[in-house]
DNA sequence: GTGGTCTAGACCACG
DNA sequence: GTGGTCTAGACCACC
């Protein structure tokens, strides 16, 4: 697996470790019915407690991101559960813009950031 | 004050003020060397403890974008703050944009979502 | 067999086919003395488990809905099985109702859904 | 608060936790705004781990019966967040249903364990 | 083997 | 005071 945790990020490591999952399916690294690394093998590798990373998976299923089979592993679902709602979306993007923008950034180079980005994050598709 | 606090957003209300503040200086409604109105008194508007606003205001204060003067006030400071930090800027966009994706969205609509959000945040510049 | 499985189902697999075969008798569509399929066609028309089957199996003996003769199949049994007790069934039935509750339907309308389901579910009678 | 436990029940603390709440909301003892006891006091209350509660509150509140405020307490929200779905709420009642016709009472009798649960769950409307 | 639940106890963040 | 996160370690249920 290609998750990192960043201990200067200020979100909880289950959540940073929920998002890099997302980003990673969002990324098509991770494709419809593929089975993710089980519990503990994924603590072992990041060497973070084993509830720690049941919670993220935990958060990822009620998220309908992926589907949980109790003896038997988890793997992405197909179709997403709830979106977030558009005023959840628009919300995170206006805080991220208004950081760009504070930084001193033009809208051309904000522009060019989220073209890169978006580009990034979907690569593999 | 045009600040609305939002109970079922998951930030904390200290960063949801600190939020504002620094979206209201983004967008230009409020320029270096304006006052800000008094704790007491964003304390009295919004009903939320005198602590709370503290807080905000020292973040804004240790971020740069405001200045504190015993018993003068405070004021928005020249935009030389500090950053986040380019790190922290491209992670909280790429978290922002992977939500979009997941929700289906093009990177058509996306954009255009990125571009009526610029606009709407410089519309006083 | 007319079973199905769903992914998303929070019960156990073998839960989900104990209660299939449930509703099978129930509805009538599986009568006194009937063989259900063996364990093994089970087995290999749901892609399940062996050992899956088996504890539904099992399960349902337990309860007295089928008997087990060694080498000659498993037949439904008659109708005389240990009940749930009365306790178990109000819980999930009140646990139901009160979903239906919070989803804001009225009690006439609840009536109406059950009335259908009870139809329904006995229509082979 | 009026909750209790059962260890005969299958389902996990937290959610029998949970549900109690659900059901005390549907039933009009706790209502719009009111504050629940804290976790602390319910774990007391109820010789439960702290950790417990927390996940019971965070099951109610990821469901949107719920409002967290941080260091000020958990009540009871507005508007319920996202319902089951049809689908599930089907399932759930389907399920009750079939028990009760294989515990051998008729239509009638299940009718009337209906509305007497109907109205035993919104005493307090 | 897999994931799920629960405990005890620590420390942090918020108001 | 409140809730949130994380750990270590136990035991259970499922496949």
């Amino acid at each position: 697996m290609f998750l990192s945790l960043d201990a200067n990020d200020k979100r909880p490591i289950y959540q940073q470790i929920a998002d890099g999952i997302k980003a990673l399916i969002a990324r098509g690294d991770l494709r419809e019915g593929m089975v993710l690394p089980s519990v503990r093998q994924v603590s072992g590798d990041l060497g973070v407690n084993l509830n720690t990373i049941a919670v993220a998976y935990r958060q990822l299923q009620d998220e309908g991101f992926v589907t949980v089979r109790h003896g038997a592993g988890v793997t992405v679902s197909s179709r997403r559960g709830r979106q977030p709602g558009q005023e959840a979306l628009l919300k995170s993007l206006r805080t991220a813009l208004t950081e760009w923008i504070l930084a001193g950034f033009a809208d051309r180079e904000i522009a060019a950031a989220v073209r890169q980005e978006l580009s990034s994050a979907r690569q593999k598709r």
